[in-house]
DNA sequence: TCCATTTGTGTATTTTGTACACATATATTT
DNA sequence: AAATATATGTGTACAAAATACACAAATGGA
């Protein structure tokens, strides 16, 4: 039986879990730090090895939750990482999900959990990360600037519905670049519904909260 | 150690190409007849299980020689397929590769090899297949679709270049959409170049032949 | 009550995409 | 050899989409 041959044996997946937020217009992404080896004491993406009875996106929430105390509904697979050196332990296949979140709505396991804790990381302030994780980042950072032009993958930010101002500064922030208010709305309105609702986002004058139309989907970049 | 955790153990990793071509207009993908079990006598992707010493889209090359007598010098990753119960024999992580070219300019095994014989099928031929090969397929031919906006992909078909009249017609063949000549042409001539040389198509006038400007790519679907 | 900040709206211009017709070259037929 | 059928190659007018741009209204804070 082919299987028993040694050459295929010994295959382990990765989930390696990289999970943005926005804080003031700054994007940040959520780093946990090892306390076992390798790579003891340094940080890293939230990742884990999946088990052989689980699909692998519930292996990614999985260890999304056990390393950061994050529990969601749904991770987006971006790539999968496969070059033979990534572990030092064994042959090691990762995959990479990615995620957008406020990160006011989830608490995060910080100085308190013994095996492991986490905190958001500027992107201009990424330190030297475990196994490939910082090549791994960079590919995520990549494919959310592409991603975010397809609404659904905001939908995990703004479970709550969202305003046009708080809309925009996402994008800003994401894609670094500054968008025209009144062009933004032009574009965005048809892929949106008003709830008839107003909240207050940065004091000062309310502003009308929307919610994304399941039907529709942006489809091109400012 | 974590590895040893019977959780962690005997998954596979499974490659599957999806290898199309157009010929005359028709567009057609390639199939492998099995001849061992499981599923001996069906007709599915060229696919088998990857070594643990090899990269995956090296497996999915070696594969597709193995199975087909195709050598190729790249395919592309497309998505990944994890549902619990793809094979009746273990665990197995299907890794779906896609690519195109000229069927023209290769040679298969067709009903020459003992252990495959291989053959084009229309879209709408398309037999039963094999594991969830059917499924797999078809997100293969979304893929294309939404990929071919991507000359890059198309280069695998046209290594010696290609007259506008032909790469309109692949356009066409695959998106399954008629396009105007002369809104076609204005569209890709900034993306390639003229060699200054001039082919026989189709017979009647010669057409002058392009290359891919690399530095450039389409970004709209027509 | 004044000021600073934030939300909200419309129009003109530029760019891009789409619709559309005829001339030239050449293999094939008569 | 001439006529015919088929394929390649080109420009322009119109429509749609993206972009640039300025002011009024609401409200918290000084």
């Amino acid at each position: 039986m082919e299987l028993k041959n040694p050459l295929y044996k010994n295959i382990g997946i990765h989930v390696i879990i990289t999970l943005f937020t926005v804080e003031k217009g700054i994007t940040k992404v959520l780093l946990v730090r090892r306390t076992n080896e390798p790579f003891k004491g340094s940080w890293s993406l939230p990742s884990g090895a999946m088990y052989n009875n689980e699909l692998i996106k519930d292996g990614a929430l999985r260890e999304l939750k056990e390393k950061t105390g994050i529990e969601l509904e749904d991770l987006t697979p971006f790539r999968t990482f496969d070059s033979l050196d990534r572990s030092p332990v064994q042959r090691m296949i990762g995959i990479g999900y990615m995620g957008i979140i406020d990160s006011k709505r989830v608490e995060i396991l910080k100085n308190t959990n013994k095996t492991s804790n986490a905190d958001w990381f500027k992107l201009d302030e990424i330190p030297e990360l475990a196994y490939d994780h910082n090549d791994i980042l960079n590919h995520a950072i990549l494919k959310l600037k592409e991603r975010i032009i397809d609404t659904d993958i905001l939908k995990t930010f703004f479970p709550n519905g969202f305003t046009l101002p708080e809309l925009q500064n996402v994008y800003e922030s994401i894609l670094d670049i500054e968008i025209d208010r009144r062009n933004f709305r032009k574009k965005m309105l048809p892929l949106i519904i008003d709830t008839h609702k107003e909240i207050n986002y940065l004091g000062k004058k309310k502003a009308k909260l929307y919610k994304f139309d399941k039907r529709k989907k942006d489809t091109s970049i400012f």
